[in-house]
DNA sequence: CATTAGATTTGAAACATTCTAATCTGTTGA
DNA sequence: TCAACAGATTAGAATGTTTCAAATCTAATG
């Protein structure tokens, strides 16, 4: 019985992915997987794994949000010049975009329509298609 | 006659955005607006300035390049983690990326039709919705 | 043409991110 | 169980982009 064991999920999560369930991967995929979807940058996650006693090096934030990211765990957002976002949400969904906080919000994929898109140029294919909503303060 | 004055086109776009048309604005405005819609950075703008004989400074043109983005001349557009893009296209319009080179190419915005959106949440007001098509090389 | 607000410059600083080389650790198979 | 090794982690240096600060310059105004 498996399932029973506290970190079982992580580590499964880890191994299907290929990744080593080391102590420094799995203390971040706690911190990033089992609070329900989250938008965090290196250096906010690298804090966080720092307040809670788990000694992890900021190299090891980088390389690891990499990791996940590369093997589908995590999906990377653009949107702020200088600073990279790592979302857990890595279903069909958009964002919103707080340009005065900087916050990031999800916006459920069947919450927007493409009714109509370009083809790929000749010799690329279609990746990801992404919409970010940008928004202003009310004034 | 002003308007067979060789720099006359650029000097009134300047003053009408209410930026004193000087030497270096003047030389930056000249090569982001006279060849046509171009996708930029500032390192790439200021190499280009230095190539021709212009004396501008990397600082000037990220002022440059941030007044006129302020002023609704450029278009800041954000997809590599690292580098902003400057986009002499304000109209109505979105982006293919290219991941494997990192280039960007216009998407007219009739090419592209959003059927539904989701409102904006309470206390902010819709700004921009940009439609980044990701491209991955056909192999 | 003198004044001055605004623009420009250089160089240093601040950031985020990546790299390097040394050390450590899960995993594997004997 | 444990030795061996591939892979992971680390600190710190290095890189690249962007911003800042203070001194100097210049376009616009009257």
């Amino acid at each position: 019985m498996q399932a029973s064991r506290p970190f079982a999920p992580l580590v499964d999560r880890l191994k299907q992915a290929g990744l080593r369930p080391t102590r420094q991967r799995l203390a971040l995929a706690k911190l990033l997987f089992e609070p329900g979807f989250r938008h965090v940058t290196a250096e906010q996650l690298h804090a966080e794994a720092a307040g809670a006693n788990m000694r992890v090096s900021l190299a090891t934030v980088y390389n690891t949000l990499h990791q996940f990211t590369r093997q589908g765990l995590l999906r990377e957002v653009v949107v702020d010049p200088g600073r990279s976002y790592f979302d857990t949400n890595t279903g069909d969904h958009h964002h919103f975009f707080f340009e005065e906080s900087g916050d990031l919000q999800d916006v459920d994929g069947a919450e927007v329509q493409l009714a109509r898109l370009p083809e790929a140029p000749a010799g690329t294919k279609l990746g990801r298609v992404e919409v970010v909503i940008r928004l202003q303060r009310q004034k």
